[in-house]
RNA sequence: GCGCCCAUAGCUCAGCGGACAGAGCAUCGGUCUUCGGAACCGAGGGUCGAGGGUUCGAAUCCCUCUGGGCGCGCCA
């Protein structure tokens, strides 16, 4: 990658400078390249000299001009300057720049991969809603950055595998299956009481008439637990596959869908537990077992075994997490969770310290809750009350490019508010159409190109030489960067702002520049920056896991 | 009480310890004989919540405080 060409070339001339005495043996610093902001101080710089300068004790500047006389020239790097107070400035070469089209234009979708060394095969576990209901607007957060994020991490070399975890067993379950017999009970006009802890929204009543209507028959005259768990079942299957649409709809899809309930019946839950026992990390105390967690810092311990004998949701989540690391033999877990699991984590960590590995390997991504509101006012989320905009509802009003732009714009670590009136009232402005916009105006152009009958195979990129043209390929150029820094930092809004940048280049690029003009030779040059912008364009919308239109 | 997150332009938000703090929307003003005006160019607007500290350099790191959110269950 360009970058760390640039960060080789520093380091060489470090290395050379004091060899040759110029610089005292210090260690090093880490080299680091910043993109300026100011265009006039180039395309990277360091700020090396800054740093070395309060090792050694000598004029930053000083140091600054020494290690660019020894810097070694390279086909990328055109003007390497000193600049004060102490940095080293780097402007590529036009010519260099130009003939990055070409490899854009080679290199294709792909154009956006590297390998990063760190990469690993990784595990990317989010959504994870328990299926008693369907899927509401904040759900969509997590589903959005999770999918992002794996496709940005298999751009960036690891083998990804998205998974979902079903909550198919535990008390949330039984008490969807009380209130789903209790509704169908109602359906068939007798007297029933929903549970106190029941699910009381409507979508219960249109799930229960649906089983009557498609299935009733076969739950006459049984025994009432066989009902209750067979219209239950029923009923989670319905549920599920409705999450499923209603995430194929964003575009979100899962490798593997993993079922709580088959880590008791795989043994895993009871491998963890003695495994556990083992290590000394399980005490018995007020009738139930517990996880010593204070054993590893944590400031209290935690009940995985209830005193009537029943599994905790952390134990079954501890032998998840077993499965996950010891079984499946992932170097890397990724979770996605809601705010409202923030306790989570850290007994989560301590867990699987526990189990030997090491607590980095699991990383763990805190989304901030979404408040809803409606021109302003704040709508209330509860699946219970069952006041909730659905997922799909969102989706069905601002359309799926659009809602994945939206949530993929902000940090997973700030609230955010969607307001569902301003969200469709600005559907048309909203960013999305901009970004698409560029995309669908370059097909719109290598479309004239081609009913004109040019054939731009053989064109020059060496005639693309002004500033907008190489302005243009500049920011084309970040996109392995980007890839880079959101596969370390777990933070894909970054790609959002990226768009947008790109976009505007390139309708500022469309304005001062006619790509398809009486000049030959310089509109076959210019079909192929088009065409490597689009393919760009193309990537990073996919990337975010959008669409990229020829025409809107 | 303890822990985590947030506070930056009128609004919604970016900002990787570095060179004059940025974008979109909104406001105001320009650009249309050529490839898609869902576009382009420009202007105004900021004591980066407050106060200390570290540093050659702090919106960024540390401490204190204020305001908001979330979490600290034999719930999930």
């Amino acid at each position: 990658m360009l970058k760390q060409t640039l960060i080789d070339l520093l380091t060489q001339a470090a290395v050379e400078a004091q060899r040759t005495g110029k610089l005292p043996p210090v260690t090093l610093p880490e080299i680091a390249l910043e993109r300026p902001q100011n265009a006039e101080h180039g395309d990277y710089a360091s700020s090396l000299p800054l740093k070395l300068a309060r090792a050694i004790g000598l004029n930053p500047l000083t140091i600054a001009n020494d290690l660019v006389s020894l810097i070694a020239p390279s086909p990328e790097v055109g003007q390497v300057v000193a600049a004060a107070p102490g940095f080293i400035n780097f402007t590529l070469k036009s010519d260099w720049l130009a003939r990055q089209v070409e490899a854009i234009l080679k290199a294709g979708e792909t154009h956006g991969n590297i390998k990063l060394e760190t990469a690993s095969r990784v595990q990317i576990e989010f959504v994870s809603v328990n299926p008693t209901g369907p899927l509401h607007v904040g759900h969509g957060r997590g589903a959005i950055l999770g999918s992002t994020l794996a496709n940005i991490l298999a751009a960036a070399g690891y083998r990804v595998e998205k998974e979902y975890y079903i909550n198919d067993a535990g008390n949330q379950i039984d008490a969807f299956y009380r209130s789903l017999y209790a509704r169908y009970q109602q359906c068939l006009g007798k007297e029933a009481e929903m549970p106190e802890d029941g699910y009381f929204g409507g979508y219960m009543v249109d799930l229960a008439r649906e089983i009557m209507a498609g299935d009733g028959d076969r739950f006459h005259n049984l025994p009432e637990a066989e009902v209750v768990s067979g219209i239950g079942r029923l009923g989670l299957e319905k549920i599920i596959s409705q999450i499923k649409a209603d995430l194929e709809l964003l575009g979100v899809s899962f490798d593997v869908w993993f079922s709580e309930q088959s880590l008791h019946e795989g043994g895993q839950y009871q491998a963890v537990l003695s495994r556990l026992q083992q290590g000394g990390y399980i005490s018995e105390k007020e009738g139930a077992t517990w996880f010593v967690s204070t054993a590893l810092g944590e400031d209290k311990d935690n009940v995985v075994i209830r005193s009537d004998g029943s599994p905790t949701y952390f134990a079954t989540d501890i032998a998840y997490h077993y499965d996950k690391f010891l079984k499946r033999k992932f170097d890397t877990v990724i979770n996605i969770w809601g705010a409202d699991h923030l306790g989570h984590v850290s007994r989560m960590k301590a867990v699987v310290a526990a189990l030997g590995i090491d607590p980095e390997q699991l990383k763990v991504i805190i989304s901030q809750m979404v408040t809803l509101r409606r021109g302003g006012e704040l709508v209330r989320v509860s699946k219970r009350s069952g006041d909730i905009i659905t997922l799909r509802e969102l989706v069905e009003e601002v359309g799926a490019d659009a809602c994945r732009f939206f949530f993929l714009s902000r940090t997973a670590d700030s609230q955010m508010n969607f307001d569902l009136e301003l969200a469709k009232k600005q559907s048309a402005d909203n960013p999305v159409y901009y970004v698409q916009y560029a995309h669908a105006r370059i097909a719109s152009i290598l479309r004239l190109a081609r009913e004109r009958g040019i054939d731009y195979e053989d064109g020059d990129v060496s005639l693309l030489t002004t500033e907008p043209e190489l302005t243009l390929i500049r920011k084309m150029l970040l996109l392995p960067e980007m890839v880079e820094l959101i596969a370390s930092t777990l933070e894909p809004h970054h790609l959002t702002y990226y768009a947008q940048d790109l976009a505007t280049v390139f309708h500022s690029f469309y304005k001062q520049c006619q790509v398809v003009s009486s000049n030959k030779a310089l509109t076959k040059a210019r079909l192929k920056l088009v065409k490597a912008a689009k393919i760009v364009l193309s990537r990073t919308l996919h990337l975010m896991g959008m669409t990229a239109p020829e025409s809107m």
